[in-house]
DNA sequence: CATGAATGAGCTTTCATTCAT
DNA sequence: TATGAATGAAAGCTCATTCAT
């Protein structure tokens, strides 16, 4: 109840908080978010969230209106980093399209999973419909950005000849897609059976790009 | 409706029953299916489905024993057709590997949208984790049947030299992404800029087939 | 369907019903008493009673109005018995009162239990102030004679010099509170360790008579 | 109310709860306890009880985790005291065993039925059947600990000799079976007709008793 | 800022009773 | 008479939200 570990430190000096704010709020983002992504949005019970962050029940609501505000507000808070790696990479002297794809999307996709990213899409999949204030903020900030910067690659890549069709360019998606399909698969049935998400989308390269035939 | 042989063997007593029974089912299943796809499961009223049926509240459960059952059965009922029409088409004598899966796939992937299943696809998808019964018939019956049709096509073509890659025998699904990914868009923002799954579909075949040089 | 062997012997003539109405009411007595006395009123569902009795719900409520003159007509025809038999033994010539008693009571007692006699009257005693009239109806078929001839037998074993006390005069009662004890005992314990109301009254009467010194 | 010890060692955060929590307690326990009494387990709704206690339906879900665990919660509490009493008390010197049994006893049996402990063991006659932990703890609790207190009396008794026989040690519960017989009748009579517990038991101690001759 | 007891609308489920056949 | 599908009032229980401390 003293060790000034972390948390009990309060009122250090003599007025109130301080950054204790800061920390609670960040307590409740995490535990929101951990149970949101097990449980999704109806089967999360305000309580829990309040005792995984280790407040009262109402203390939450000194933080967020209400239980949507605060699904909102957390997920607002977890999505976006993703695209930023993206599109600070750029391609490389004399690198092929693929290998530059290899080299950002793949390390991307490997950690689909052991991180939390893979639950994040799959929640704001299942729950988008019915917030579609969220469905609406993951376009923004993470489909049409990462649209972009495929559409771009793609047409360079037909532009420089590795790639004979525009496809890509009409539907960018395409190329994130077979990580959905793992990231669904995966959500569904990643207990017993999992697909690797960058397996799945080696696969989908070589499908598209002609063998590398003769080395 | 046909064979009138059936029918009247299963009047037993004297009283009610006869084939309002079978009408009343259908008729809690059509609500029941229209609610649970607009809504989700937590969201649906058991009460919304009876009114919707045009039938009291209670009548539901001397068909279902709870919520939770009627979402299971009344899912069940709508999952599985999909593949029959698949499994039944074979590819014509010369017909090639793509043209054959225009053919069969195509008009599939058409209507997903005007027809529930894409919704239905996107319920599973959405609750399955939650219902993993759901999930796993959902596999059983449709999942493993399209991805064993799409092995072995995928075979055939790779053994007549129309596909360099294998990519497909070991992920199927990779075919099924593009309308997968379609169907989740749709699923967010189909309301005000749907994507057309058959057009996602042949954008993919583009892709992997070494474009047909001097169309 | 056309065994003659009970149930289904309907229509024998032409006419409709016969005596098929008195075989039906039994099975509802039957079926429900049955039932009250292992779940007593209100864990009893109407339905099960028709199931035991081979009768579909509806057909209940054309012999009994509703649940309630279920309850109470089943109980009224399943009380009574009890005290003409008593009533209908007397004293022989030189019999002492303990020996009379003893012939008449033991033999109701020893098989109070396995009759369900035992368990109507711990029914009539959970359920009676729910349901006065059955009370009430108890009182007068069963306590007040049996108070009567119990009352008439103490006056004479007094008059005899046999019993010093006139307690059994004014509390005639007393005489059945060991069989009393010993149902209520067996209706809570009854399971693992039953207590044998015989016995109890005989230990009753050993406490009640002054010792037979020296037979 | 009596150590001001304990009370304040509650509070262990900052915003209410004291001893607001004891009083509703108490509150749902008196609320629940009369309506139990009044009208059994079934008939009785958790609405009505929360309404007598002055608090909403919810709030007894605080403190109790179903209807089950409020009735058995509320009877553990309201059994137990009454043989305390008993336990406490020793013949004195020259008394003889009738004495000090009425002086023990009769006042207990006198306000039986005006305190509420006659209807609780009405209720748990009715319900224990229902209620097997009820029974079994009304039973370790109040039963075991009476029949022990009168086997030993009655050893006493017989080795004194003012007890002829030895039948109350081995069916202690005769002694009480003469109450017990008051409190179903009042249950079932007693607004009409009530019988007086402890002349019953008076009655009964004379029926024992070789006749106080020449008193 | 923090607390957690209290609230009560809302939901699922049961079951006695009715009635068209 | 008999049937059993249909009804809907009623009950138990949950949980987001409030507010006195």
């Amino acid at each position: 109840m003293r060790k000034p570990v972390a948390k009990k430190a309060k009122r250090r000096g003599r007025g109130p908080s301080l950054k204790k704010t800061a920390e609670t709020r960040r307590a409740i983002m995490e535990a929101a978010l951990s149970i949101f992504l097990e449980r999704g949005y109806s089967d999360t019970r305000v309580m829990d969230v309040a005792e995984r962050a280790g407040l009262a029940k109402g203390t939450l609501y000194l933080y967020y209106a209400d239980k949507e505000a605060l699904f909102e507000g957390v997920l607002r808070g977890s999505i976006g980093e993703p695209v930023i790696a993206l599109a600070a990479s750029s391609r490389k002297a004399h690198e092929t399209t693929r290998t530059f794809v290899e080299r950002t999307i793949l390390p991307f996709l490997r950690d689909l999973e052991s991180s939390q990213r893979a639950a994040v899409v799959r929640l704001v999949i299942a729950e988008g419909s019915r917030f579609p204030a969220l469905a609406s903020m993951y376009r923004h900030v993470v489909l049409e950005p990462a649209m972009n910067w495929i559409r771009q690659l793609a047409a360079g890549a037909v532009a420089r000849g590795e790639l004979k069709s525009e496809a890509l360019v009409r539907f960018p998606l395409l190329l994130l897609s077979p990580g959905l399909m793992a990231m669904i698969w995966n959500g569904l049935y990643g207990a017993e059976q999992p697909i690797d998400a960058a397996n799945a989308f080696e696969a989908f390269l070589d499908l598209i790009y002609p063998k590398r035939v003769r080395g």
